[in-house]
DNA sequence: TGCTGTGTTCTAGAAACATAGAACATAACC
DNA sequence: GGTTATGTTCTATGTTTCTAGAACACAGCA
């Protein structure tokens, strides 16, 4: 639960969980705002190890998007809970 | 709620979370199993400054506890979450 | 084949963090 | 006052993390 919560507490990781929250598939691009795409790469890689996110190759893009219903399984309610109390 | 996550990202702290999660008063003393006290110091100082935490000193010790009922407050259920799933 | 768009990996510098010893502050007690 | 117990602050050292440029890999397309 480490991983997640210190992926969690990071402004840039918080707000890109809060963008797939909506359950569809984002591009790395599209999430990255005016992120220099290493940075991002970095972050998405951070969400992934940590369990959050899957990645998956699309032809030229990533489809990134949030691994809710293993996260509620393993953790539950954690996941809710955070992004709940990140809305405002 | 990033210095919260921040903060129950690191073992040593989310430990002396979870043993402070009974509702009484610990000190830092008791918390700390062999963590040298500068060590200790610094993370309850974490906690504390992420608002997890109050520190009341009584006579020679302190007494530490968690602040469940104000952070309820600002964010509902976030804490409790945190600590369900961190048992085991 | 050459060009463009999308990500990853490599690399490096700056900033933040973890750890812990040493000195200090304070309280209790003789 | 002197001693002991409990924490904090100071300082130093090493590690991790964040950021981002540069080079690379690969898909799509003319």
């Amino acid at each position: 639960m480490h991983a997640l919560l210190f992926a969690l507490s990071d402004p840039t990781r918080l707000a890109i969980a809060r963008a797939l929250a909506d359950g569809a598939e984002h591009s790395a691009g599209d999430l990255a705002g005016d992120i220099p795409k290493s940075t991002m790469s970095h972050h998405l890689k951070i969400l992934r190890e940590a369990g959050l996110t899957t990645t998956r190759p699309e032809g030229m893009r990533c489809r990134v998007s949030l691994r809710r219903a293993e996260l509620n399984r393993r953790f539950p309610g954690l996941l809710a809970a955070i992004l709940k109390n990140a809305e405002e």
